[in-house]
DNA sequence: TACAATAGGTTTAAGGTTAAACCTCTCTCA
DNA sequence: TGAGAGAGGTTTAACCTTAAACCTATTGTA
């Protein structure tokens, strides 16, 4: 392994000037000797210790990608093709910038600490629901933190987010215009305190803003699993009256269309549907799927801005934004 | 920050017999320090600095995920499903051994030494297309690599792999025991020297078992996208002859079918289609794909578990695991 | 002539951890 | 009574890099 000092040796400097020259702080350095240094250093292949560097320096180029599960066997996050997208975007932008990116799924607060400390992590990106003994224990961390989708905010923190509650009122009213009244809803939860909620929350807004009456019997709360949704539109057979279903997710969506179709239900003649996301099945599946629309990468790339823009220094003229949504209509909805 | 020596000092020994300690090399140590050393963690919630551990040890606790990806701008490895699905697996495998997983695209072998050497990496998990210079820069290294899905075998590397070719044969003699002789390919490449290129050499072999010829006019090269299966689907109009169709990624199989419906073509009445994976998008388009599975989750398990047996030093039976495909018979195939 | 300033560096210490070598006391046993 | 072994540690040095303080020779200036 080359270092440092095998720079220093083989050009006749010290290491000190060595680091120096390396990090750009050479306005005491000649050019010659500049020269030399840069020559040998690609010559002998030398590449810096970055725990040593780590190490006195207290400041480790890594940042933390850390998703709160309940359970690290049950739930994979990068499954969830959202997740893996904005992971892939942060992943590109840091490494432009020299930074290197750890994954880390944390069931509980006292592992994220562990690892926040084994690392001296510079920078956090946070997933997940996150809030009470999750939040304290990186509430007064002096390091840039970027919650993804967090509806725990606070002016302190950076957050990427999205008008979730304006999504699915957008979702649920575009029902109520084409004239449906009994407007059903399935999400895997309703009562995340994230994003879920937040969906259903702009569900109920839009169901009283029209003066419809919630009904809490057409409230679906199952997995996004295929077995999940077919529990889904066998209930929705039970429910005659339903005209119309907002769903939290696009693949869920997919699942229980199928589902109703199994069942003998036509989409959109029998029930209409709207998902959410606008992931690529949405125009795959028959018929092509109205959703509400969100761009997962812009989501990364403005999580990754604003982790460099914090990591550099640079002031900031918000530490929010909530991206909006679009909604898409396809041939998934009828007008009754 | 709470270091080795404040707990040394709490205690009233020296820092040695508390790194011991930690590691478990207490069998010098009496019962009663140990409970000592250990309150004395617990409470003043000593975290081991691990750049401190790497230095001194040339052992970081770090593995490397790396994916080669001819340009980062271009090809977001983790939007696909299945890279996330192996990605989440691995992690939380490692995890439960206290390992680190840290996530690399590399464009360059030179990337990809340097990420080495910066981090003292213990371990290698290789993806994409990795041969020449690549292969040369990793097959120095005294760590355990792990390559998924490489088709760059050598018996001095782990590699976990899947049937590719007999996966794609068997997809395509499926066609053709239900009559079809002229059966299409496409794929988003079939010369990477990697599973595609197998996909595409299992279908020929199956075609020429069957005393088919090979004609390459209708094979298809094109992205995954749905504009670009829009380009396939129009290709395939041109070729009535066409009664059958492999696919080697459902995902591509779904935009494709999708195209031929709008272009006027019923599957499977017209066209018989067949894809690859078996993702969950199979089961909710319309008609149901026809694909040949494959376990991802399986395949991250598998390669965490060969890094695992490596880093401990367990010695292996084989260095090879090469996972079976299954074919699943759903609706976009009729017989002729 | 005397002093300061500048160019171009060097030396030293520190960061947290661990491997290797070393130490000392007590007990056993011939 | 004296050697040896074992218990229970300690001391030292090293891993690689960098920040802070320090040094020396030359040139410029009043």
């Amino acid at each position: 392994m080359v270092t440092i000092r095998d720079i220093a040796q083989a050009t006749g400097v010290s290491a000190t000037t060595v680091s120096n020259v390396i990090h750009g702080k050479d306005n005491r350095v000649s050019a010659e000797t500049i020269q030399k240094i840069n020559t040998a250093i690609k010559q002998l292949g030398y590449v810096p210790n970055m725990s040593a560097r780590s190490l006195v320096s207290s400041s480790s180029k890594v940042i933390g990608f850390v998703n709160h599960a309940i359970s690290r066997r049950t739930t994979n996050f990068m499954e969830d093709p959202f997740h893996s997208a904005i992971v892939g975007e942060i992943e590109a932008a840091l490494f432009e910038n020299g930074y290197y990116l750890m994954l880390r799924t944390v069931e509980t607060a006292e592992e994220l600490v562990t690892f926040l400390q084994n690392w001296n992590v510079d920078g956090l990106f946070i997933t997940g629901i996150f809030k009470d003994k999750f939040f304290d224990s990186v509430a007064g961390l002096n390091i840039p933190i970027v919650f993804i989708d967090s509806y725990v905010r606070t002016p302190r923190f950076c957050n990427v987010g999205l008008e979730d509650f304006t999504g699915s009122y957008n979702a649920t009213r575009h029902l109520i215009e084409k004239g449906h009244r009994h407007i059903g809803f399935a999400s895997p939860s309703i009562k995340d305190g994230g994003v879920l909620q937040e969906r259903f929350l702009g569900y109920k807004a839009a169901l009283a803003e029209a003066s419809i009456p919630f009904d809490k019997s057409i409230v679906f709360q199952q997995g996004m699993d295929i077995a999940s949704c077919k529990i889904v539109s066998d209930e929705i057979l039970k429910h005659p009256e339903l005209t119309g279903l907002v769903v939290t997710a696009d693949l869920m969506a997919a699942g229980i269309m199928t589902g109703l179709r199994v069942n003998g239900l036509r989409i959109p003649d029998d029930i209409s549907v709207v998902g959410f996301d606008d992931i690529n099945i949405a125009q795959l599946v028959t018929p092509p799927l109205t959703t509400i629309r969100q761009d997962m990468s812009l989501k990364g790339r403005l999580a990754a801005d604003f982790m460099l823009q914090r990591l550099s220094g640079t002031p900031l003229d918000t530490m929010e934004v909530t991206l909006p949504t679009k909604l898409i209509e396809r041939d998934s909805v009828k007008a009754l």
